[in-house]
DNA sequence: TTTTCATATTCGTCTATCCAGATATATTGA
DNA sequence: TCAATATATCTGGATAGACGAATATGAAAA
């Protein structure tokens, strides 16, 4: 297998997990910090850091450090395969629960002193 | 986690694995007996066919019966996200190796009596 | 420096999936 | 009916990834 077919296929599976979706679908949005999308999705911080850790190991998001808190979202620029699949996260995956529930959340979402 | 994000993450898992997106390659091209695919794929049958069967259950591929011989192909009238990523192969995915190779090998691909 | 808050990682367990090899099923032709 | 061919499935072992619970790290505030 080439580097290129395993990186495609590491893509491909980042996003064959209900929460990465969820997480993405946020992260294509807007920058959010880990704390914003615990709450949104109402899932423990573990378990959304791990996600996160994966998505950052297959370069679909970036993180930004300010002092306590890390800002993560989509990657711009990126190449590919990697763009059109973010993409479909904004057109054909978006109408999917809970996709759209949690994007409504996040137009109501009152940030915490961290934002 | 509803349906419809199950199925997602069904899809995606389906093209999560170098064997499957070479198959899909293919497939997306024309259709094609499992001896061929085990030919052009230089894998062997049971491998070819396991990875058949998982294609099939996410609603990937169709077969047709024909005497001896089952022909496979993507389906054809995909939804959103299917019709999306048969896309993808087509065009983003498509440069890589072996793909490319495989493809040039299915232009060149005397099939033998059962085509 | 000690505490607190935000985030990351480790551990043990469970499940899914991969593979190769062996075997089962089904159709065709002798 | 029997043999050959095409395809599908089962078995067992290895590995990856999911989870919850517990813990570690690191920056800021007290």
């Amino acid at each position: 297998m080439t580097a290129a077919i395993a990186d495609s296929t590491e893509v491909f599976q980042a996003f064959a997990d209900a929460t990465r979706l969820r997480l993405l679908n946020l992260l294509v949005e807007q920058e959010l910090c880990v704390c914003d999308l615990c709450e949104l999705l109402e899932e423990e911080q573990p378990k959304v850091s791990r996600h996160l850790a994966y998505l950052r190991r297959a370069e679909l998001v970036t993180v930004r450090d300010e002092g306590k808190w890390k800002y993560y979202r989509a990657t711009r620029g990126a190449n590919g395969l990697r763009k059109t699949l973010l993409r479909c996260v904004k057109s054909c995956l978006r109408e999917m629960e809970p996709l759209q529930t949690d994007l409504q959340r996040l137009t109501q979402h009152e940030c915490d002193e961290c934002c």
